[in-house]
DNA sequence: CGTACGATCTGCT
DNA sequence: GCAGATCGTACGA
């Protein structure tokens, strides 16, 4: 069943990415949908974390997004090549989001290997923020798009994510944010835990 | 208007 | 392990 609204307006976003993992992310092109079990995440922190675009309330065009209530779709463009999609979390007016970092392909693979131009299971076929979003055919374009519509959703398929076997660590490629690089904002599970 | 840079990926060594 | 790709965004002049 899909998340709803109350999933995502959660005060803490660390506690929602944690959530968001063995969840399942849907995307829909045309006719084909293509989706994947959410294996790694991180959080940004708003207004307090230097790693986040809205650090010390940056607003702007870009990451006007962040501010709404959760459960939008908040996708940038990253070293000119890249689409990056997260999950915007928490109340209006307070900026936060979780990075979908990798996923685990569940339906839609021949798509998926189209896109990626390799086939699956290969090293990092859908492992690293912008290959998620290239197998998904997610686009910087459909930032602001609401998960509560039939384009960009997730669901909760009843995927067992034992705790146990979560590995929680300092996020990835957030150097320049300080100490604020050492929080353990990032959860990932390996494929072979899910149920 | 100019410029520096990034929540990355790939291919080559 | 490392350099190159590639461009929208943010910010200062």
């Amino acid at each position: 069943m899909k998340l709803t609204r109350e999933f995502y307006r959660e005060e803490d976003v660390v506690s929602v990415a944690k959530k968001l993992i063995g969840k399942v992310l849907f995307a829909k092109s045309g006719k084909t949908i293509c989706a994947g079990i959410i294996s790694e995440t991180e959080a940004y922190n708003g207004i307090y974390d230097r790693a986040s675009h809205a650090y010390g309330g940056r607003r702007t065009a870009r990451t006007e997004i962040m501010y709404r209530e959760g459960g939008y779709s908040y996708i940038y463009l990253c070293y000119g090549i890249h689409s990056l999609f997260n999950v915007v979390t928490g109340r209006k007016d307070v900026p936060q989001a979780v990075l979908i970092r990798a996923v685990l392909p569940l339906l839609g693979i021949a798509e998926m290997e189209r896109r990626r131009k390799r086939k699956f299971p290969a090293k990092g076929f859908s492992s690293g923020p912008g290959s998620v979003c290239q197998a998904l055919g997610l686009h910087y374009r459909q930032s602001g798009t609401s998960l509560s519509g039939n384009v960009i959703w997730l669901e909760d398929r009843g995927i067992a994510a034992d705790e146990r076997h979560l590995q929680i660590t300092k996020r990835i490629g957030v150097e320049y944010a300080g100490k604020d690089a050492h929080l353990p904002y990032r959860f990932r599970m390996d494929e072979v835990h899910f149920g």
